[in-house]
RNA sequence: GCCGGCGUAGCUCAGUUGGCAGAGCAGCCGCCUUGUAAGCGGCAGGUCGGCGGUUCGACCCCGCCCGCCGGCUCCA
């Protein structure tokens, strides 16, 4: 008997009947029988879908094969990879500290981690430890095996019953309750969903056993030394609930071959240089305090940064027909209960006291912006109203999320809040989205992924009012263009709205390629009813008006952090705090610094002159430490001409009049030009 | 908030079994007057995160608190 796959070419293969992933490869050569570490298989009569199979995987008739090797950069392969070494890594821990038991261990993207319960803690001194034991694993070389269990089986396997050899031939019980409790669930998942109880797959190396679904590699010495690396220890709850115990996490990477987990390595090194906490303090940007945890203060340099934002946001509020405006920081508690952020959202709210009466600390700007909206009568000629306000908000977070400038406890939403006619509510979400792909393309973001997310199980409103308000989000959106020209893409995250309306979240990606939720659009039939808010129609009755919550950089601070991270502290000239260095040579020279000094800040440029007595060579260097984006070195040579030596980030690029110079930086600062990223 | 780790000069870090606290950079002063990424010399700088305890004696050991870092949960 034979059976014939189909390989990625389209070329047949014979093979034996019963024959194996390996058997394939190795029908195909002897060094791709070595190098195959698993298959990827769709199944004649399902084309369409594709299983991750070990190697020692029977085929079937038909199979559409692919093998997959470490060698290249297939993803799948890196994942089995991650997986195994979760596995090892596992098994070392059982060695060096035996009784523990073992909850979960994924691979996560470039590397993969592992859940524990210590007998007692361990500490990042034990990695090492543990680094040691898993080399010894790889090098035993043990063979990696499948087996499918009945459940019977596998609880007696992972149960805390008496030890002993079940009829597979594996251990019992191992007394492992996060496993029974896994087992357990799907089991209940199936019998919930009406569907068979299914096996039990676990698979085996030398002394180790674990529930998975795999695949995994043949045996454990595909992990080479050197190949792997534990990286950190962190706590985590169990299937990520607070309510439940804390487990100790393993983190740790692993690559198909040394110079790939040392690029790695280094990948980390890098990010780390560009990590906005340390770019603030080498800059002189922003700093942190122990007598305000999670309140960043701005220092002059940060500020220019801050400014050149919201000016450039101001002049495009005004261009998009918004108004500015400022409410305050305290308010009566009063108006929170009556908002409903008392109830939903106390635990975050700060409170105060003034003569005697509660009052509370903003941590949203809403309520305040309505109180503007009802300081008068509005017509519907006023309508659609945009009110942009700069809100400075102040929210508790818990202590052990505090990040930075990314997470902090008072921070600034570039707010706004639009009335409109329901008529008006699809126009007006259109202008939003076109207003948010355009202020960051002019950042540097054209990555922009979008969520809508739909009505909440806990919501408020009628049925009618959802319907439409959800239709006119996702009318806007699938008849947007992307800034390309494209078709706009957006995910759908059913039942992720707010509880008073739909909305949609903007994400943008960095250059490290990491996605940050920023902008957000929410319409609120809600707020409007309770805060009782109205407009008097064409008709002379009063109506209720539809309000839009927006917010583009969602906080100018986290944002300004983002944009440090995504420039690695090189900010496009329009945004750096000092744009233009100026370096006189010698003493002589000062008199013509200052007069070119003078030049660029008559431009509006942010200019500084380093006069020091210092040697040339060590102010160029605290120049470009210094990230600045211009250096304009003057001695004898440019004084006699009246012109500047020039060096751009770094590359020289020769003498140009002053003028020029000038005109060339105020230019690229006017056009908001962004430098070409590598 | 929870788990683990850390806290020595502005920054980066040394500090031997518990016995007078150190370096480099930054800062200040002086010299040098400079041609594209660190010129030379000197000086100053620390209640060793805070509070308690153990001890003849604590940066070092113990406890509590604060802050920071990495995660979890949460989130702009």
């Amino acid at each position: 008997m034979t059976l014939h796959v189909t390989l990625p070419d389209g070329s047949p293969l014979e093979l034996a009947d019963g024959a194996t992933v390996r058997d394939a490869a190795a029908a195909i050569g002897p060094r791709l029988a070595k190098a195959a570490i698993a298959g990827r298989v769709s199944a004649a009569g399902d084309p369409d879908v594709t299983l991750l199979v070990d190697a020692t995987a029977p085929l079937h008739e038909g199979d559409q094969l692919s093998i997959v090797t470490l060698k290249g950069d297939d993803p799948d392969a890196a994942d089995i990879l991650r997986h195994t070494a979760s596995h090892v890594m596992a098994q070392a821990i059982l060695r060096q500290f035996p009784g523990t038991k073992y909850a979960i261990g994924p691979t996560i993207e470039n590397g993969f981690y592992y859940d524990f319960q210590f007998a007692e803690p361990i500490t990042e001194a034990d990695l090492v430890r543990i680094e040691k034991e898993m080399g010894k694993v790889v090098s035993q070389n043990l063979p990696i095996e499948r087996h499918e269990l009945p459940v019977d089986e596998a609880l007696a396997v992972f149960g805390a019953g008496a030890p002993g050899t079940g009829p597979s031939g594996l251990s019992l019980g191992l007394d492992q309750p996060f496993k029974v409790e896994l087992i357990e669930d799907l089991v209940a998942a199936a019998e919930a969903g009406g569907r068979e109880v299914p096996t039990i797959s676990v698979y085996v190396q030398g002394d180790f056993v674990d529930l998975c679904r795999g695949p995994h590699l043949p045996s454990t010495n595909k992990l080479g030394s050197g190949t792997f690396k534990l990286t950190s220890l962190a706590g985590a709850y169990w299937r990520g609930d607070e309510q439940n115990l804390m487990l100790t996490r393993v983190y740790g990477t692993a690559f198909a071959n040394k110079e790939e987990l040392a690029a790695h390595l280094e990948a980390l090194e890098l990010a780390r240089e560009r990590d906005h906490r340390r770019i603030g303090r080498d800059l002189d940007l922003f700093s942190f305090h122990e007598e305000g945890p999670g309140f960043p203060f701005f220092h002059a340099k940060g500020m220019r940064i801050w400014n050149a934002i919201i000016d450039f946001w101001r002049a495009e509020h005004v261009a998009a027909g918004y108004e500015e405006i400022r409410t305050p920081q305290i308010l009566r508690r009063e108006l929170w209960e009556l908002s409903g952020h008392w109830e939903n959202y106390k635990d975050n709210m700060y409170f105060t006291e003034i003569d005697e009466q509660p009052f509370a600390v903003k941590p949203m700007n809403c309520p305040g912006g309505l109180l503007v909206y009802k300081s008068r009568r509005r017509s519907y000629r006023d309508l659609p109203l945009r009110l942009a306000e700069l809100g400075q908000v102040h929210r508790h977070e818990m202590s052990g999320v505090l990040h930075g400038l990314f997470r902090v406890r008072y921070f600034t939403q570039d707010d706004a809040h639009i009335y409109c006619t329901p008529e008006q509510l699809e126009d007006e979400v259109r202008g939003v989205v076109r207003l948010m792909h355009h202020i960051y393309a002019a950042f540097g973001f054209s990555d922009v992924r979008i969520e809508l997310s739909t009505r909440p199980g806990k919501s408020i409103g009628s049925d009618e009012m959802w319907e439409r308000a959800e239709g006119t989000l996702s009318r806007v959106l699938d008849a947007e263009k992307a800034p390309g020209g494209e078709p706009l893409a957006y995910v759908l995250n059913p039942g992720d709205g707010a509880f008073y309306g739909p909305k949609i979240d903007f994400h943008i990606r960095d250059i490290m390629g990491r996605t940050w939720q920023c902008g957000t659009i929410q319409v609120d039939f809600a707020m409007p009813e309770r805060l009782d808010i109205t407009y008097t129609g064409a008709d002379n009755e009063e109506h209720r008006p539809v309000m839009i919550h927006r917010a583009l950089l969602g906080s100018i601070e986290r944002f300004m952090g983002i944009l440090l991270e995504h420039y690695g502290g090189n900010l496009p000239t329009w945004l750096a705090p000092v744009q233009a260095l100026v370096i006189p040579i010698a003493d002589r020279h000062a008199a013509y610094g200052h007069e070119v000094l003078g030049a660029l800040r008559q431009a509006g440029i942010r200019a500084d002159l380093d006069e020091r007595s210092e040697s040339m060579g060590r102010r160029i260097r605290d120049g470009q430490l210094q990230k600045v984006p211009y250096l304009l070195v003057v001695g004898d040579k440019e004084q006699e001409v009246r012109e500047v030596a020039v060096r751009e980030r770094g590359e020289q690029r020769g003498s140009i009049l002053i003028d020029d110079a000038v005109d060339q930086i105020a230019g690229e600062i006017r056009e908001r030009r962004l430098p070409a990223q590598t």
